[in-house]
DNA sequence: CCGACTTTGTGCAAGCGTTCACAAGCGGTA
DNA sequence: TACCGCTTGTGAACGCTTGCACAAAGTCGG
């Protein structure tokens, strides 16, 4: 029973080894949530490191990447201590370590499965190849699509899902297939020895424990703004009446 | 006092009454991870209602939706309760009161702005509408595409952004411009009066307090699987010295 | 070299969210 | 009606995350 999302680690460590092991004991430790904003710092950085930024306070960073400045230090501290007191940080050697704990020194390949419309977008997009994530293998059921080439890559057949993996060394599979193939596709993937998957498919995939399965789900996001627009619309009904808000914030009509 | 699908929702210009307090209420406690997870077991009900399924445990839809069965029971007493014990849940029952609570009662407009690669996707996507998100506007700066049907609507320009919007009361902006023109995007979209706002673009928005913002960021989801990975090959190396990995699972070489 | 000033790194406490475990409640059965 | 087995609903414990607040550690001007 593997869960959806690769959350809740936080475990007994045994390191055994000098350098090595202090690297591998931070990464352990990291929450699941930092990890996540450690990518959105790194994007930030980047960014600064284009416009010729060679040193940045947590202030600084944190309020570009939309957080508070106590959790980006904490955030950084999982990683090391890199920065400056009273400076701040070098923009490259924080870029450099976030990459260095999120294993971007490696290049991961990625396969897209299903080349219907998301597919099209997913292997037309630039995005992925700059920041290292080159896409490697496209593959479709539709056999007039085999040999089509989309964003400069052919595509293949399902059925040589095994082969060209490997070939290619795919570490990452995106399924981008309706629901109904999602499961199927996901296991040949994982067949395939792919261990990491992100999910466009709107089902909830069973893998075993060794894969790991992150889903972007555009219908829940939108019922969860949906959510949200209900919840404001209650508030408003139920706490405007006397002008007042809870905490006797005062709520605009 | 029973919500069933098409009651107009007492919450706009309805006076005080205990019901509603209620549920506002419980609206408002909810944790934003249980309304993530009660967005995946409304889609799993939606499935089971098609099977024909009219009862349904916590047990067998905690495994359908990938969750612990605890969890499940949990957040559906944050909505109330509505499960018969020994027995388990009425599927039409649990499919009526989520949907209420996600606020599904109301449809939601949707406006794509950036019909590029993947706003092209977005608006041909059949599952948006499907879920009561109908999608009523597509604007984008190119003037080639303005007039232009894509997924069966006209692509508008965006300096209509306001008019339109209002015209066809759009509840839910969705960003899939280029980052450098995602903060200006967002910013028209609220000076039009979006309040909810899905970003594709991989930069952090800025909003007033009122403006709900999500962010779906495909190169940050790949980041995760890339750091789990790395993990993974780090504990490998450092734990499988002496062939046995934490909790004393053996790793294969 | 010193002292004022700036900013990091982190111990700690509070807040959430998850999980456990079991009493309460219900349907079925005799 | 009384009992039994099953499943819900939830109080309480636990553990992860966040935010505060401040000592430590560095820079810089004199
Ligand atoms: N289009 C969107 O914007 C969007 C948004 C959110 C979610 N999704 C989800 O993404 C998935 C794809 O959406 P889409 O709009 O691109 O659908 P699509 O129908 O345009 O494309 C699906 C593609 O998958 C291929 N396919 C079908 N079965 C396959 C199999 N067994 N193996 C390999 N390929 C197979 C089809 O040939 C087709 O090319 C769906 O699950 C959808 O729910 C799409
Ligand atoms: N394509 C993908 O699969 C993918 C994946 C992840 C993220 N993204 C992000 O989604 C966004 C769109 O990606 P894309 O591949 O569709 O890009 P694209 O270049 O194909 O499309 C962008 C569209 O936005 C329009 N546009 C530009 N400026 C605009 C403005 N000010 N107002 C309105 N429209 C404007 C352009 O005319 C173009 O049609 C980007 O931010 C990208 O980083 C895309």
């Amino acid at each position: 029973m593997a869960a959806q999302r690769g959350e809740g680690d936080a475990v007994v460590a045994t390191p055994r080894n000098p350098a090595d092991a202090e690297v591998r004991e931070r990464a352990r430790a990291i929450p699941e949530a930092a990890v996540a904003r450690l990518a959105v710092y790194l994007r930030v950085l980047s960014g600064m490191v284009d416009q010729g930024v060679t040193t940045i306070s947590s202030e600084e960073l944190s309020s570009a990447a939309g957080v508070n400045s106590a959790k980006l230090r904490k955030d950084l501290s999982y990683i090391g201590s890199y920065g400056t007191r009273g400076v701040g940080y070098d923009v490259e050697v924080l870029v450099s370590h976030i990459e260095r704990i999120l294993g971007l020194t490696r290049k991961h390949s990625v396969a897209v499965v299903g080349i219907g419309n998301l597919g099209h977008a997913l292997a037309n997009y630039g995005g992925f190849p700059s920041r290292g994530f080159p896409v490697a293998a496209l593959f479709d059921i539709d056999p007039d699509l085999t040999g089509v080439p989309v964003g400069g890559i052919p595509v293949n057949h399902i059925d040589d899902i095994a082969t060209v993996c490997a070939e290619r060394e795919v570490s990452i599979g995106v399924i981008a297939t309706p629901p109904q193939a999602a499961q199927a596709v996901c296991d040949r993937l994982v067949s395939a020895g792919v261990q990491c998957i992100l999910n466009f498919a709107p089902v909830v995939l069973q893998v075993p424990d060794n894969v790991e399965v992150r889903k972007v789900d555009l219908a829940v996001e939108m019922q969860i703004l949906s959510f949200h627009v209900a919840r404001r619309a209650d508030e408003a009904a139920g706490e405007v009446v006397n002008g007042v808000g809870v905490d006797g914030v005062v709520i605009r009509p």
